[in-house]
DNA sequence: GATGAATGAGATTTCATTCAT
DNA sequence: AATGAATGAAATCTCATTCAT
């Protein structure tokens, strides 16, 4: 029954993180990653419609078009396993995004125009990615505050890595002068409140997903900008 | 057994948003509300600890001091019902926080000076009342995807009601010529996700709440309202 | 549907270990303790017609016509609870049979007569509760060898405090000189060893326990006695 | 990963049941009854320790180094199958032993000597075979019991075997004077539940089969034979 | 013949909700 | 009005068995 994609909304090239080797897997092992990535297609589409909580496994196996045994085959430690394997792979993108725009960035590209470049690519990553985006916000944020300090704790290494990506930047910003000194920690998780602030502005509307308007990744990189490197003040108003 | 309140963080005063009408309650209806309002202070702590999924309305009735029968004499809708009071009652509590200071602030206050002490303000209320800010974290968010859409409406309209509180302060002082125009909703939505970034940064460190130095709501509100307001950039990398 | 006794086989007045105290216990309780006790009885059918690991507990809350739930509500052990409280019961049964047999048995009643009356008992109650004598033929067993170190330690005490409470009057003999001089524990596990084998080879027969001819107690208790008291062999080829 | 063996305990040089015909086997014959015979020690191994209930095939598999699926090619009733086939491989060997015994043994030896060394075999042969044991307890005891008939009845049937080939000496010894008349089928039971208990005495102890001192096979006998044969009671206290 | 991935029936357990007391 | 025992639907997870390779 699965639909194969839900066009629009669904969740995009989903770059297997485990391919850094380079040669050809053998068949055996690219066809088992094939269906362990089908697995995490479909628990990603149920998980972000029904929460973590509110979804079953019967559910995301149906949807997957295996037996719900095969789930475990693959992901022995069950329905959390596979959370967590969602959550690392979206914070393992994030990541990946950030590097590859800096890496792609030239040197001398002036600061404003970098960061512009880098909000437009991460808002234009979750517009496409709305159900990571949902999964994102329904659970990782919940685990963050979890009871088991253990997963409180992944949650914050899988935070802090997409912090620390972003602070490099912020810091090499403000050793050239170009952006204020202000902690660069903090200031990198305002980035990423932004993102997270506008993105749930955007995609959260009363009739679902179904915005009127659904703004372009620039037009939000616009504003997002304007406001952080320019500051809301006019002129005339500054100190 | 319900640890009468566990200070330092414990979800304070507790404004109970039935309290409207001025002339005092008949007794009946005093008592009928402060049990109520026991029980959603309990439900709140149970809520905020284990999230709603892995609450239970035993651990609540125990911690309210109340028969699980009786929680649903005042709360027939049961969990759910719980659950949207203690949302409903905190968003009230923002709202109301937002025009009680603009009420209270002089005309002519500076918007620097006016927005510095609305964020105050709102970090002070989130950092006293942790257990409210984890369950709008944990739960709220989660709600406004929710895949009913009565739910995901109710959720929207919530939050609706809060960034309309901001945007009117707002579009006044972009009429004032104060702040640049920009979609002054939109610049709500912003401030908004600035606050909400800035508490999860700070409140959502490894060892839990314990975070070595909680950071006064002072500094916090110095901060974005540095970045929001002056910008990041330095006056020479300024176009 | 549970048939309320299967007559002939059925475990027959089930005395309730927990009756020490003597006042009426408050109706309440002893409401509590029926039910329990009406849960036990089910389980106890269910886990000897099946075994404990072919019995479900939808046919135990059937059978003792309760909804599955409360089962947990009365052993939040769930099934493995129930097992061992089955075995306690047991066990607790066979040592207060014991115990009761030998206060009320009269002082200087000659060696042999006690104990042929001690197997008699023995047998009479195991004869009468065919259903307790399966399941500690299929599961206690089983359990003193399990795995788990802290279940076999268990069933293991079980066991002894039964060869305890068979160990006195042994020892009381020899020590009159009624029995030979022999390690009295071990003639004690002897003794519980024929009684063992008496039981299966007259019970496990093909057709189930429709024997042909149920043997009496009595001739059980004379067989045993005669053999293990005064020996197989003929006078004319002792040594 | 198996261990090949477990020396001490370990269950010995598994007399291949289906060894009967003389002349030697064709190869392909030959290297499938080696692997028939690993998949049961496997299988043995599992049982005795887990349970039948409790052990899984793939522990079996992986314990015998084989595919899952080759079990089935041996065993094609599955899990049942092995069990049985264990079980009269286990019911064989005993009466194997019996039957060699008695054939061994010289015309005229008194009965009292043959029986002890009968005994004496016995309890080394399950000395020697701890897991045979335990399977024999644990499983083929509870399936005496069991609900299907054809089960219950295989099971007797094999049970049926041991003792009849007990029985023929008992009659022979009756006959003979040397023991006293009693019912020779219902003696041979005594004896097998004496060993029985014995056994159950020495090797079930709290710390697994680590009993501090393993008694010998020979004190073993010495200790049921007095006791079955000589009578417990003095002579003075004799009728 | 050997394999082990796929399967799904079926088991245990949890817990929101009801309702007689 | 307050209670908490009873309930059973529904969830997760296991594992014997099958069968394409």
């Amino acid at each position: 029954m699965r639909p194969v994609t839900d066009g629009s909304l669904s969740d995009a090239p989903s770059t297997s993180p485990a391919r850094l080797e380079i040669g050809p897997l053998p068949r055996r092992e690219r066809e088992r990653l094939a269906r362990r990535r089908a697995m995490l297609d479909a628990a990603l589409a149920v998980f972000a419609e029904k929460g973590y909580a509110g979804a079953t496994l019967d559910e995301v196996a149906e949807r997957a078009e295996f037996g719900k045994g095969t789930l475990y085959n693959y992901f022995p430690g069950g329905k959390e396993e596979i959370l967590f394997a969602l959550i690392d792979d979206a914070y393992d993108a994030m990541v990946a995004l950030v590097e590859a725009y800096l890496a792609e960035t030239p040197e001398g590209t002036p600061t404003r125009v970098l960061f512009h470049g880098l909000v437009e690519r991460m808002l234009a990553h979750f517009l496409e990615r709305h159900a990571t985006f949902r999964l994102l916000v329904k659970e990782a944020q919940r685990l963050m505050f979890d009871d088991a300090a253990a997963r409180a704790a992944h949650l914050y290494r899988l935070r802090e890595r997409v912090i620390a990506a972003l602070t490099r930047p912020i810091e090499a910003a403000m050793d050239a002068g170009a952006l204020r000194r202000l902690p660069a920690h903090a200031v990198a998780h305002l980035l990423i409140g932004n993102i997270h602030g506008y993105l749930m502005a955007v995609t959260c509307a009363p009739g679902g997903v179904a915005a009127p308007v659904t703004p372009s990744p620039e037009q939000g990189a616009d504003f997002i900008t304007e406001i952080l490197f320019d500051g809301l003040l006019t002129d005339r108003s500054r100190p």
